[in-house]
DNA sequence: ACAAGCTATGTAACTAGTTACATATGGCGG
DNA sequence: CCGCCATATGTAACTAGTTACATAGCTTGT
């Protein structure tokens, strides 16, 4: 049982002592070798490397008071909007030297809550969420911990946290306003689920202030099956409309097959429009004209944004992203009155 | 200076003098309340709250020996494959209670092994890596750290470290061998770029055995775009062929894109078949007929391998998934001679 | 009434590093 | 040849928790 081969991993102490050396000594052969003598350094790499010593991440961390690590909490990672900002924001961080730990929320918020509790228990030093609706406990944990936290996907200068994204309500409403700008005045709006979606709910608001009299409304969960679901709905309507906006990318993408499906030209018959501009969507039949939603800048500044955070205690002051439309072939003017 | 308010964070010697109890009894009141009188947990919880204390995380990893963080190491995030497998194996591990640190490679073995020393410095219990071609230095870095990793998205049973995975090879063959199945012999393979990306590699390796002379070759970046350029070549192609293999459902979804652009009739003058069944793949027109590749069961199947080898020490057995053929709308027979 | 036993709490030694400060050694200038 | 200074190293006190063991105080049984 005393057989080193079986004791516990070492520690520094052990290094030292084989060495001959003082702890401090085997401290500055890992952090300042510079300010150690050759011939020692040799002895004391070669007892690391005899001993296998790895220094433990844990014991640094206690000292320098940092993890290196930021939490992002997201509704899911199986959606092309959210991969690709995590994608993002990952890549930035690490130019940061920061690690991401992905928690994902199923958009319900108190599992957020209770994610965000795991990641200040493994020592997150930032907080990344999504939108500006959460529960309660997620706010006293970020104000008792006196945590860093952003959220993103939305922008709402008056937020408790700063927020860096882009205008969901503008989004929505540069859809409808190029539908409109088209002639269409019937229209049929295909969204996702309301509940604990604030985005979604927020690209809806956007539409209000136009006449929506002639406007008809599609709950739809965020799947290319269920905007098929929707685009059926829609086309069995005595009084079909002659446009429809998808508040997602994937939603319209499930209604463009279904309509190609039933036949139905797209856009000499009805125009789609879309939200996210995701990398399939210029791949469409017909290409989706959509809003382009800037996620990868998004997630590059939040990356910087958190960064600079913690390490200079610089809280980062909101940050807006335009959306833009992108115009393809599945639009096209109203024809006939 | 002195003012409370502005002094560092408090800790638990601070909460035991607040409170008039010893640092054991704090201790107690945060991890074995039971064992606390309830007027002394009280008084405590007071101080608690008074002086926001938060414990350190970094000083609860040293003693438990724990940071409940284990890594994954993936070439990018902004893949479905690699969303919906990292999906699956994040929701998994939060299950055991362990997080999940995403760190992507872009597909460079040099950057995978700098990334994985990262992933050791903030204190991963685990490692999950891609494929079987790495560099020493990370074979290197889990040998010294003793650190339970496994290879996924490959299955190789003489791997150095657990491969959990399916069989590449066998993905391709499958494709290859439901083609040949239809009549077809004049094949183009698009297949992914071939410089470390071992899964590519052996999927065209499953390509072999069978007589390759009608066979032709185009490698592609993994995007729709370079899908369509792919197809394009092949097009121009003299001796055009009957069947389009492709490696990934990506190409595949820019191959299909652009016969369609060109006016060339799927199935019926060309069949189209893909590896991986994307959550699109089956809302392509026509609907593309792919290997499934089961990432989901595999992302569970290592949350649990890997949550076991830490916390029991049980190195895993490898684990083979079986991959299936989907046959959709994109192939048929080969009519004619 | 007193010992036994249980509960609640405290003391101090751990975990594994970093680092301020003290000290020893050696080279070089005066 | 001595003192000064720089370089190299050591000592011990930190970081912030957990926990084994000791003990105080109270209840209960005989």
């Amino acid at each position: 049982m005393d057989n080193p081969k079986y004791r516990k991993r070492a520690n520094l102490r052990d290094v030292a002592k084989l060495a001959n050396v003082s702890v401090a000594t085997v401290s500055r052969v890992l952090n300042s070798p510079d300010s150690v003598a050759e011939k020692t350094k040799a002895v004391v790499n070669a007892a690391i490397t005899e001993l296998r010593f790895v220094p433990s991440a844990a014991a640094r961390a206690i000292n320098s008071g940092r993890s290196r690590v930021v939490g992002a909490l997201v509704p899911t990672l199986d959606h092309a909007i959210f991969a690709r900002y995590l994608a993002a924001l990952e890549q930035k961080l690490s130019e940061y030297r920061l690690s991401l730990v992905v928690a994902t929320t199923n958009g319900d918020a108190s599992v957020e809550a209770l994610k965000a509790q795991t990641l200040v228990d493994i020592g997150a030093e930032g907080l990344i969420v999504s939108g500006i609706t959460h529960e309660p406990e997620l706010f006293e944990l970020i104000e008792r911990c006196q945590l860093p936290a952003v959220a993103t996907s939305y922008f709402d200068p008056d937020f408790l946290l700063p927020t860096i994204g882009y205008d969901n309500a503008g989004a929505g409403r540069i859809a409808l306003e190029y539908l409109l700008s088209l002639g269409h005045s019937a229209i049929a709006v295909v969204h996702g689920s309301l509940t604990s979606n604030d985005r979604t709910l927020a690209r809806l608001e956007g539409l209000e202030g136009h006449d929506t009299a002639r406007m008809s409304f599609f709950e739809a969960d965020l799947s290319i099956e269920d905007g098929c679901e929707a685009a059926n709905k829609i086309l069995s309507l005595e009084d079909r409309p002659t446009a429809i906006l998808c508040l997602s990318d994937v939603l319209a993408t499930g209604v463009l097959y279904e309509l190609k499906r039933q036949e139905v030209a797209v856009p000499d018959d009805i125009s789609v429009i879309g939200i996210d501009d995701l990398p399939g969507s210029a791949h469409t039949f017909p290409a989706l004209t959509t809003v382009h939603l800037p996620v990868v800048r998004m997630g590059h500044a939040t990356a910087t944004a958190i960064s600079e955070w913690i390490e200079n205690g610089k809280r980062p002051s909101e940050r807006l992203f335009e959306t833009d439309l992108v115009i393809r072939e599945s639009t096209r003017a109203r024809t006939g009155i």
